[in-house]
DNA sequence: AAGCAGTGCGTGGTAAGCTACGCATCACAT
DNA sequence: ATGTGATGCGTAGCTTACCACGCACTGCTT
């Protein structure tokens, strides 16, 4: 049970009213985001406060961004633009495409290890931590 | 009960990394976050999937943002942001196309991320953690 | 040696997210 | 009337997030 006061109730609102504006019913919404019936009938009450997968399904079928619902939650940090003129804007997606095949030949040369030690922009403690968890991932694979 | 091979696993590792990073112990960051000692411990282990409310404490604890660790666990969706205007399309710089880092050490920097993408013992998801973390350390330097 | 402060981790329990099933009502049919 | 289908809602119960408490260990002091 959510504080009565809190931001959600009027995100609750705001589902009931996008979907009867949608002319959806409570079941055919339910199952397009994958979700019972009954529980988004208590979600759009304002009853249950649903986790953010839940919400993010609810809110595609209802075609409207998510971003806005975190947002009035509260579960967004304002961070509107930091210092940092960084490209990678919110977050980081600029990795993609590249990276995944090299020859195998040459790879074995290349040691992560020596790589990270011989870096002039880690400091101690963190080359020590980044072995740590390079290591971690050998061990669990 | 979470996907085995969830995205969230990585946001653990990578939470945990960043409180050794700053030398935190559990408890400090768990007081800073108003949550359990425990409850993070099992939480960095992979054990849980915090809610929005206890991941924004944390990541605010641990003074990282949210956003990444939302995209990277599916949260957001992926929209065309309303809240992001600004295309800077006529700008001048920026660099969009080609790579952030233009200056300083570079070389380094293509030294880590070359051995850690041509190591064979590594999966996808760990080779961009790894970067990712790495990246982390030298915007934090 | 015995303390003691600090670390991370395991456990039992409570509350909340979430579902399966069913009820009551309103339509429009038979 | 009686049936059939759709609507929204209530409830029991399972699973999970989360906490209070305590244990084992380490390092430091006396």
């Amino acid at each position: 049970m959510v504080d009565v006061r809190s931001p959600w109730t009027e995100v609750a609102k705001l589902l009931r009213a996008q979907r009867q504006l949608a002319e959806l019913s409570l079941r055919s919404v339910a199952k397009m985001a994958h979700v019972s019936d009954s529980y988004l009938s208590q979600v759009e009450r304002g009853l249950y406060e649903p986790s953010p997968e839940v919400l993010k399904s609810i809110a595609t079928a209802l075609k409207i961004p998510v971003n806005g619902l975190y947002e009035r939650l509260g579960w967004l940090d304002d961070l509107p633009h930091p210092p940092t003129p960084e490209p990678t804007s919110s977050g980081s997606e600029t990795s993609e495409s590249a990276m995944s095949e090299p020859p195998a030949s040459a790879s074995a040369v290349c040691r992560v290890e020596d790589a990270i030690a011989s870096d002039p922009g880690l400091s101690p403690a963190q080359k020590r931590l980044l072995v740590d968890v390079y290591r971690n991932f050998l061990r669990t694979a």
